[in-house]
DNA sequence: GCGTTTAAATTGTCAGACATTTAAATGTAA
DNA sequence: TTACATTTAAATGTCTGACAATTTAAACGC
């Protein structure tokens, strides 16, 4: 961990990459501490802000964690499974936000996603897991339930679903594909027949985990897709015509 | 964009928070100049070091990009595939390499994850990716290819599986697992044999998706699947006792 | 021997200053 | 008028020095 060339960039910027490249090489392991930020100044040859502002900058991406006080300081952290979440779950959600991603693109990726959660979650399915779809499709019958709950209990379903598949690192890559949909699945609006279609579907879906019947679950799962597809297609034609059909 | 009460966690972070809120409601659109350093310090009545730590911190996750100079500033960041991978990449190769992932239970995902794409790629499959995939299996089979080589040849080949889907959305989410995967991919010792086995299977998806077989190239995948595993678990094997067997 | 106090180390925050960069405004000459 | 050079202003980047808050360990007193 020792160069800055006279390059131009930030200086607190080349001196976050350096720590992260020290750290993704695993030549400063998990716990490890860092030196403080006065040595670390002295061996960059920098004041002490510009230290903090790198490690502000690895701060952000769970890189370290920080604490105060006598044997304090800043200590490699290890990453756990909600942290790594959370950034998946930003950085999904503002790529699709921010790119004009559309809704057919998103779609699909999200449904080829869960399809290939579908033949390990109809093997290792649960009663837990059963249970909590279970649930969720009798809130989504409700009458009362507002759209936004509605979509709110859609995402849960569809967690349990890969959740099912009992493999954290599945679960925590379908993660950023089903939450970040829920801002585009926010703008369809569900009418009551609508409502009553996806909850065929759901329960289909759970029938055939139940079951272990992984081909129904997939086959269940690809006509939701395309049941979501038209709906999303009804609500952006409609958005680009206001008024106009006769 | 108000609030900090007598919360007694790092000011910076929560400035930063209060901030990234704003962006993911859509309340800071792309390209949206935020107030300067001074402002911001004088709104939440704190200093420009703390202020500037927060803003490190955004800059850090590419929410906010900074520019110098009379109307430069920080600006909200759109964010664009390519830094989406690279966060991405970091965030999943941390999280297995710092949570001791079992292979079996990675690989399972990684592949999962590919035959997720398999029926797109065989349907949308052009000239340019089978190219590039029969490149790569050709590269191979050179006898003089170091493993590091292999290891990255494997990843270039299975990246153009995953492109030949014509998702970006996929890509994305993809990039993650099969980069990830990497540096336990390189504990494996590729011996001759191995790898002629391997390049029998790149082929024999090569042949599939040529002729939109999306079945037999998932057939192959299972079975690359399967060897992958073995040859993992007789490296795990070995290194559990080094020199034990009579 | 045990509880309390003190000291030391480290991060968190602040104030003020200067350096550097950038684009617009201004001035000047062809 | 137009083209080019200069000045100016605004903003980020960096530095110095200081103080506050926190936490652990050691020193101290009983």
């Amino acid at each position: 961990m020792k160069i800055d060339p006279d390059n131009k960039a930030d200086l607190s910027a080349q001196i976050a990459e350096a720590i992260r490249e020290e750290i993704m090489a695993g030549r400063l392991i998990v716990d490890e501490r860092l030196p403080s930020e006065a040595e670390l100044a002295d061996h960059f040859e920098v004041s002490r802000p510009t230290v903090r502002e790198a490690l502000k900058r690895l701060a952000a991406q769970s890189l370290i964690r920080t604490a105060r006080g006598a044997f304090g300081g800043a200590f490699v952290n290890r990453l756990s499974y909600p942290e790594a979440y959370g950034q998946h779950i930003t950085t999904s959600t503002l790529l699709l936000s921010m790119n004009a991603i559309s809704f057919d693109v998103a779609c699909e990726a999200r449904y080829a996603l869960e399809r290939a959660c579908t033949p390990l979650a109809a093997a290792r399915r649960t009663p837990d897991t059963l249970a909590t779809m279970r649930a969720e499709i009798h809130r989504q019958g409700q009458p009362g339930l507002t759209d936004e709950s509605f979509c709110a209990s859609d995402v849960t379903f569809h967690r349990a679903l890969v959740d099912s598949a009992d493999n954290p690192v599945l679960s925590y890559q379908l993660a950023g594909a089903v939450e970040a949909m829920q801002p585009l699945m926010n703008m369809i609006t569900f009418t009551a027949r609508s409502r009553e279609a996806i909850v065929g579907f759901h329960t289909r879906i759970a029938d055939a985990l139940e079951r272990h019947e992984a081909d129904a679950a997939q086959a269940a799962l690809s006509e939701l897709e395309a049941y979501t597809l038209t709906l999303g297609r009804d609500v952006m034609a409609a958005r680009a015509r206001p008024r106009q059909p006769a």
